[in-house]
DNA sequence: AACAGTTTCAACCGCTTTATC
DNA sequence: AGATAAAGCGGTTGAAACTGT
């Protein structure tokens, strides 16, 4: 935190002791000062230009600086999910898709985690991808998302399927990354083993390409010849 | 065209973790 | 060391958009 904002800080501090700013914040939640729902554009506008001068963090701060009629949280969630810059919005790549595969059989629920390895998209968009898509379809293959099956499945067989049609090299790397892909894992919640650090890294990395950034098209992969496929290896595993 | 059912995703909620005093 | 506030996180909800009849 740069000087001046610690000054801000500060001040704004002094300004919120007495009563707690929560508490504040509930009051005037019931007096109805607290806007909840759709941002508007010009809420929108306000919130950045503010940001923009005054750097992110102490939401709840930002909030009444800024005159905006909203909770911190709310603010900070509008700037983290939408206002931000260098965020990419709308259909995921196919590779931003075989990578959110990947990494949720290595990390789990950790959206936050798996969305800094895909520059642009937030925690929320990858969590109502998974929800939205995958959870979806592992019901229609009467499987539970989380279940070894549907694991070893998406680890072994499919998403080295997918791989293979989008970057055909990438399966011919080194013997430790294609180990990582094709070692079956006495851990259903983990695709890791010894060396699963340096390879998944190498398997990430292979899965970025240089066109990933301009990709647009719309990257179907849940395809109803993929599905089919799926449907096949999963009575067979 | 109108309605019902389904899907999507932005936003909220509540809990946990981290930072500060 | 404990209290408090802020930030972060994952789960859930509900309105809008879409699709089928």
């Amino acid at each position: 935190m740069d000087e001046m904002m610690k000054m801000e800080y500060y001040r704004l501090s002094e300004k919120e002791s007495g009563s707690s700013a929560a508490a504040a914040t509930i009051v005037e939640e019931e007096m109805g000062i607290i806007r909840k729902g759709a941002w508007t554009e010009e809420e929108d506008a306000i919130l950045a230009n503010y940001v923009s001068v005054h750097g992110e963090g102490h939401w709840n701060s930002v909030a009444r600086c800024a005159g905006l009629k909203r909770s911190g949280k709310s603010c900070r969630l509008r700037w983290l999910n939408y206002l931000r810059p260098n965020l990419r919005h709308g259909n995921m790549s196919v590779e931003e898709q075989v990578l959110i595969l990947h990494l949720h059989l290595r990390w789990g629920n950790r959206w936050s985690k798996i969305a800094q390895e895909l520059p642009g998209r937030t925690d929320n968009e990858i969590k109502n991808y998974w929800r939205t898509r995958v959870v979806k379809q592992a019901k229609q293959l009467n499987c539970h998302v989380n279940s070894k099956q549907f694991r070893d499945t998406l680890r072994l067989l499919w998403i080295p399927r997918l791989l293979e049609r989008i970057h055909p090299q990438t399966l011919t790397l080194t013997p430790s990354s294609s180990m990582s892909l094709h070692q079956p894992s006495n851990n259903s919640h983990s695709l890791s083993s010894t060396n699963s650090a340096s390879a998944s890294a190498e398997f990430e990395a292979a899965i970025w390409t240089d066109e990933i950034m301009d990709s647009e098209f719309e990257a179907a992969i849940w395809t109803d010849e993929n599905i089919c496929f799926l449907q096949q290896q999963l009575t067979h595993i």
